[in-house]
DNA sequence: GCAATCATGTAATGTTATTACATCAATTGC
DNA sequence: GCAATTGATGTAATAACATTACATGATTGC
């Protein structure tokens, strides 16, 4: 899908979400984004729904948090599968695709007659730095 | 890890599981044993954690839910990477191993210097029958 | 202008999970 | 035997995450 123009609170999440660090709970955004007039959860889910549409944002759901999409290239095509790393030391997120892994998984969902519509891996662990 | 003999209350959690059709929430399987004295989510989550830790019991960390662990075999040692089908339609949930699966993700870590501790691979979609 | 659509604002509520503190039972060490 | 420790339990309160319901405002197409 071709990234339409992002409205204003989808702008503020998606910049509070990009300048983090690591990944942000709903409620994390909220906060940040309180000086901007922001009042309610809901105007935090709306935005997040629509770039987690866009894929400019991925959720992660072992953590309930959310994080920019890492991908250096345009959003207009699917990346296929996303794979995330996550250090339970320092909060580091490593996003990362990998064909061999989508190609497994399709011949294993074809074989239940399983039509896939999201993917979700999430490793989490230590890093190198946290070990 | 050998399982010890379960309490009363990690009992009638798994037995709760184990006769349930497909995921339960935490909160779903306290109303379910209510009538066995089960009063506070605590009951549950704390009979949840150890047999989470025994490897009796899986966590779906997109639904926020628990299902019994569908391997056959003891407990005794560990599967290795589990990972799941979950149909949006019907609900039922598929559990499967894969050792390729499972050496690449191990190869892609490695190479990071990251060392996994859990790895959630869960895949949302529709079953055969509810396409 | 007016209808349709989409973004927004606000309040209330629903759902999931944890913290804090007290009690009880079994086991161990002496 | 009995204090000390450990692990399971009970209860209440609260924290954290997410959605529903309803009202308002902006934009577009006709």
């Amino acid at each position: 899908m071709a990234t339409p123009q992002l409205t204003k609170n989808q702008t503020l999440v998606m910049d509070a979400l990009s300048h983090s660090e690591g990944p942000m709970s709903a409620y994390t955004i909220l906060d940040k984004l309180r000086d901007h007039g922001f009042r309610a959860p809901l105007q935090v889910y709306r935005a997040l729904d629509k770039l987690l549409e866009y894929g400019l944002v991925h959720r992660l759901e072992s953590l309930n948090a959310f994080v920019a999409c890492s991908c250096p290239h345009d959003h207009e095509h699917d990346h296929g599968v996303t794979a995330f790393t996550i250090c339970e030391g320092c909060g580091q997120v490593t996003e990362f695709h990998d064909e061999a892994i989508e190609q497994r998984l399709s011949t294993l969902t074809r074989a239940q007659n399983f039509k896939t519509e999201k993917t979700t891996i999430e490793i989490r662990g230590h890093c190198q730095s946290c070990v």
